[in-house]
DNA sequence: CCTTGACTTCGAGCACACTCGAACCTCTAC
DNA sequence: GTAGAGGTTCGAGTGTGCTCGAAGTCAAGG
């Protein structure tokens, strides 16, 4: 994977050295697969550059934001949402206030999952205890 | 909802009060649409003794197998863990070793997905503090 | 030149957990 | 005895988030 065609070589403020990655490294390091990776794409998540061959081009830009994605997707943001969020993000500064809206509800909305969850973890253990199970002591 | 053709109106040894329920009632109650609860009877997880007229009727002992359905299903037992679960329970006692252990895997999985929600939900924070965002002090 | 293999697009298919609708039944109240 | 509410069964449909397969392209190695 080397590509010269791309004249956006962005260098960031830290020296960030550009490491430029094809789907299939992508996929092995994000853990997430070249469909859907694809697939993220087709629905506007990403937009990804080609190299000469059309062959897909990974930034390290790109890759922060698949992990963003990943971190949204754990905590089962719906993907209408993210893509509401990238939307706005693709539309520039203006949009943060909205977009940190966002974030703070979709906050909320972990909050109250992490409490679901761990309320419904005591009554598994509970029932655990019942059958003697030897929860951690 | 009177019923008396049920000869099974057990008394619990703590002297339980038999509060017995239509199914809206208990759609209420859980939080469950009706028809949650018919597709859960249907798949297995519940059986419900029928009155006179063919009509539903839950028994004390329904509704607390619905509430543990409920909080594995928000912990995303499957649907097919959850049959085998109940698989092990309608087989008596003897079961009593496998379910334990069911359980105790299951743990562990709600306890990853807890710990995965909680370094997400950092991650989110931080993206939040990027953009300014009050987050909690 | 030819094979190999990793890539490309596109539309279709799948698994899961519900969710709904049609057609029918039955109790209660008037 | 009829209306209406609320139940019944059954099969089919829905939404979400991937996942797959077919058919084609491209560049490098032998």
């Amino acid at each position: 994977m080397s590509v010269r065609i791309i004249d956006d070589a962005q260098s960031t403020d830290d020296g960030e050295v550009q490491k430029i990655r094809g789907i299939s490294d992508v996929a092995q390091e994000t853990g997430l697969s070249t469909h859907t990776l694809r697939y993220y794409e087709r629905i506007g998540l990403l937009r990804i550059q080609r190299d000469h061959a059309g062959h897909r081009v990974y930034f390290p830009e790109d890759l922060r934001r698949i992990a963003f994605i990943t971190r949204l997707r754990q905590t089962d943001m719906p993907i209408r949402e993210i893509q509401r969020y990238f939307e706005l993000v693709d539309q520039g500064p203006a949009s943060e206030p909205e977009r940190l809206n966002l974030l703070l509800r979709h906050r909320e909305a972990v909050q109250a999952q992490l409490v679901t969850l761990q309320s419904a973890l005591e009554a598994i253990d509970t029932k655990i205890e019942l059958y003697g199970g030897s929860g951690q002591p």
